[in-house]
DNA sequence: TAAACACCCTGAAGTAACTTTAGGGTCAAG
DNA sequence: CTTGACCCTAAAGTTACTTCAGGGTGTTTA
């Protein structure tokens, strides 16, 4: 099959499939006649697993790992845990400062609840100020 | 003031302040004369403006469009309270993708309970699944 | 007086994971 | 024989900085 199709298969552009192939994330697809990438079942493996992770939004860097510990399946297989929590971890992380993101900007927000011009806004004044020792109202 | 005070009392290295001015997201500084960048007030002024946002994660863009509208304070001002509800739009979203990140990793990180193997780990079984068609636990 | 040290300068490259652009070749159908 | 759908490469662009290489300035201290 042609990249087009794989990547239609594993539900990602060309680029992206040309892209993983520079970095290394698959093996290098063989070349037709014509100077055409050629693939088998086995790349399209590899690709599928490429963008599961990154479906998980793992690094790619992780996933080299991953694939590097796929081919000692004897191996005890605690390091795989060990990204996947490291990855919820850094998920829960991120998500904590986008709530607190979130508060500062509802506060912010409330502060500018009529008609009113730029000059008056409360928006505006509070961004004026600096965001250390809550003299603002969105870091207070 | 030179560069190292204006940066350490807006919160930022010297490295941003200089990529600031080169962005035009503050005015050029005067120069000494032996070249080094001299700041006042309203330099400082401006660049706390500009540390407020990224506080907030406005992009750079929505900063730019902030001063300008800083300079016409007789306009209404809802450009501004639109800037930010979108952004607060833009964080609940990432929010809400995040979080259902976390939930399929932890069903994924479910997978693998036991001491085991790679080859029989469950984590690494469901990543060589698609994601499409809940054929795999996490995006089931 | 010279060395050490804390500042400052520029321009370019690096970061993550792609995406976009520019410029071009291949192949089947009409 | 041209149109349209495919494929190719290399390089630059994306975001908001950070890091690096290489070098000047200014004060203090031995």
């Amino acid at each position: 099959m042609q990249i087009g199709q794989v990547a239609k298969l594993a539900g990602c552009t060309v680029e992206t499939v040309r892209y993983y192939e520079k970095e290394g994330l698959i093996l290098k697809a063989e070349r037709q006649a014509n100077g055409y990438r050629h693939y088998n079942e086995s790349h399209l493996a590899q690709l599928v697993f490429v963008r599961h992770c990154r479906s998980l939004d793992l690094p790619l860097g992780d996933i080299q790992t991953m694939q590097r510990l796929k081919s000692i399946p004897e191996q005890q297989c605690h390091e795989i845990s060990e990204l996947v929590d490291g990855q919820i971890n850094r998920i829960e992380q991120q998500i904590q400062s986008l709530q607190q993101l979130k508060k500062q900007l509802r506060t912010l927000s409330k502060t500018c609840n009529a008609d009113h011009t730029i000059g008056d806004c409360g928006i505006m004044r509070s961004l004026e100020l600096p965001t250390q020792n809550g003299q603002c109202p969105c870091h207070g």
